[in-house]
DNA sequence: ACCGCCGAAATTGTTAGACAATTAGCTTGC
DNA sequence: GCAAGCTAATTGTCTAACAATTTCGGCGGT
C-alpha cells in the first residue's frame, strides 16, 4: 500500500479497513462501494488485492458483489455480528451504546447457562485449570497482562468443560469483544469492586457441582462488569 | 470448472466444495491443503479463483495461509461454526450426533431467553406479525413450503421484537442449521406431535406479555423439536 | 403518456504469466 | 548437538487482457 501500514498481508489489512469504514458507517447499508478498480488506484494496491478483500467481507456477510450492480453493502440483519473479527471492528468506532447493552444481555443469557454446565460436567483437569487461573488471577490483579490472560483463560475453560462446541464457538466471539469493553473500562480510572471474590466464589461452585450457584454467582458477575461498563462509557 | 456444476461465481461454488470437504473431515485439523497451483489443476481453474476462495475460508477461520507454509487447515476450536454458511456445510454431511445435540442445547439456551424477552418489548406490528404466521402456520400445516415460511417468519419476528441485534444475528444462524434438521426431520415418516398448538400458545404468551409462560413453552417446543430429530436420525 | 423490448456500456468474473517476499527445512560449520 | 545461514518452494502481488453478466438507457409500439 501506498501508506505503508500494518505488517501481513496487504488483503487482510485492506479487508479490516474496509470492514471498519463500513461497520462505523462510513459506506451505510444498501450504498455501493467505488468499483474495484477506482479502489486499487485509491489504496495503491492491485485489484487482485481488492479482490481477495471484498471477498473476505463478503463471507462475513458485510458485502454482496454482483457484475455490472457494483459491490453493495448488505443490510446490517444480515451481517455475521458474531464473528470474532467484525466484533473487533466495531470497536473500533465508538460503539454505540445500545451495540454494548445487547452484548451484555447475551452474556447474561449464555454464560450463567454454560456455567450451569460447567458445574455438572467439568472434568477434573478443566477443574485444575480453572483453579490455577483463578490464582493467578488473585496474585496479579486485573490490571496486569497476566491476570487478563488468566481471566481469560479462566473462562474459556468454563466454556469448554460445557462440552457444546457451539458454545465454545459462540463465547469466543463474546470474549473477542469484551476484550474490548475491559479495554474500554480500565482505560477510565473509576473505583470498580473487586471481581476476583466472585471469581473465586465461581470456581467453588464450579468444583461443588452446584449448578444454581454457578448461574447465580455469573449472573451477578456480569451484572457488575455491566455497571462497570456503562459507568466506564457515561463517563 | 471442467465439471460445470452450480452456477454462481466459480470462488464461491469452490469455496464450498473446499469447505465441505474440511468440515466433513477430509482434511483433518493440521493438514497443509494441496498448493495453490495443484488446486488450481484439479478443479480446472485459475490461481486467482483458487484464492479468493481460500480467502473466504479464511475469513470464517477455517484456513490460515503462510508463504511457503501453505494453506493450513486450523483448528476446530477456532473455526466460526456460528456462520451460517459453514453450518449449512456441516449438514452437507452427516451431522454427528453430538453436533445436533449442541445445536439443541444451544437453542435451549438462548430461545427460551429471547422469548421472555418478546413477551416483553414486543410492538403492536411485531405481535401482529407473529399472528398473521401463527395464523398461515395453522392453515397449511408444517409440511407445506408456505408452513415452513410462515414458521421461520414466526420465529423471526420473536427474535426481532427482543429488540437485541446480536440475539438475531445469532439465530438466524441456528435457524439455517434448524432448516437442515428439520429437512431431515420430514424425510423420515414417522408420527409426530402436531406443534402448531404449542406455536398458538407461545402466541398468546408473547401477547399477554406473560414472559415466564413464554420461556415455558418456547423450552417444550424445543424438546419436543429435540425428540423428534433424534428419533429421525435414530432412525 | 406509458409500457415493454432491446442494445450497449460498465462492472465484476476469470485467465495467464511473471516477479517479489517470505520462510520452512535442510545443510553446513562450529 | 546445536546454531546459523542457505535454498528452494510457496504464498503474495502485479499487470494486462478478455469474457460474462446485467443494469440502465433509449427506442419504439401501443
Amino acid at each position: 500500500m501506498a501508506n505503508g501500514e500494518r505488517r501481513g498481508p496487504a488483503h487482510v489489512t485492506l479487508a479490516r479497513t474496509l470492514g471498519i469504514a463500513i461497520v462505523t458507517g462510513d459506506y451505510p447499508s444498501g450504498t455501493v462501494l467505488p468499483g474495484e478498480l477506482e479502489l486499487a488506484g485509491q489504496f495503491g494496491v492491485s485489484r487482485s488485492v481488492i479482490r481477495e478483500s471484498l471477498r473476505m467481507l463478503s463471507a462475513k456477510g458485510l458485502v454482496e458483489s454482483r457484475p455490472k450492480a457494483g459491490t453493495r453493502v448488505r443490510e446490517r440483519a444480515q451481517w455475521n455480528l458474531l464473528d470474532p473479527e467484525l466484533l473487533a471492528w466495531m470497536f473500533e468506532g465508538a460503539p454505540s451504546l445500545g451495540f454494548v447493552r445487547s452484548l451484555f444481555q447475551l452474556r447474561m443469557i449464555v454464560e450463567p447457562a454454560a456455567a450451569e454446565l460447567a458445574a455438572v460436567q467439568r472434568s477434573a483437569a478443566q477443574l485444575s485449570r480453572m483453579g490455577h487461573a483463578v490464582e493467578v488471577m488473585a496474585q496479579q490483579g486485573l490490571r496486569t497482562q497476566d491476570g487478563q490472560t488468566a481471566d481469560q483463560r479462566f473462562h474459556a475453560a468454563i466454556l469448554e468443560a460445557t462440552g457444546n462446541e457451539l458454545l465454545v464457538s459462540l463465547s469466543s466471539s463474546i470474549a473477542a469483544a469484551v476484550r474490548w469493553t475491559t479495554f474500554f473500562k480500565y482505560r477510565v480510572p473509576l473505583q470498580y469492586r473487586d471481581p476476583i471474590p466472585l471469581h473465586r466464589e465461581l470456581f467453588e461452585a464450579i468444583a461443588n457441582g452446584d449448578a444454581g450457584a454457578a448461574r447465580g454467582v455469573t449472573e451477578r458477575l456480569i451484572a457488575q462488569a455491566g455497571l462497570d461498563t456503562e459507568r466506564a462509557l457515561g463517563a
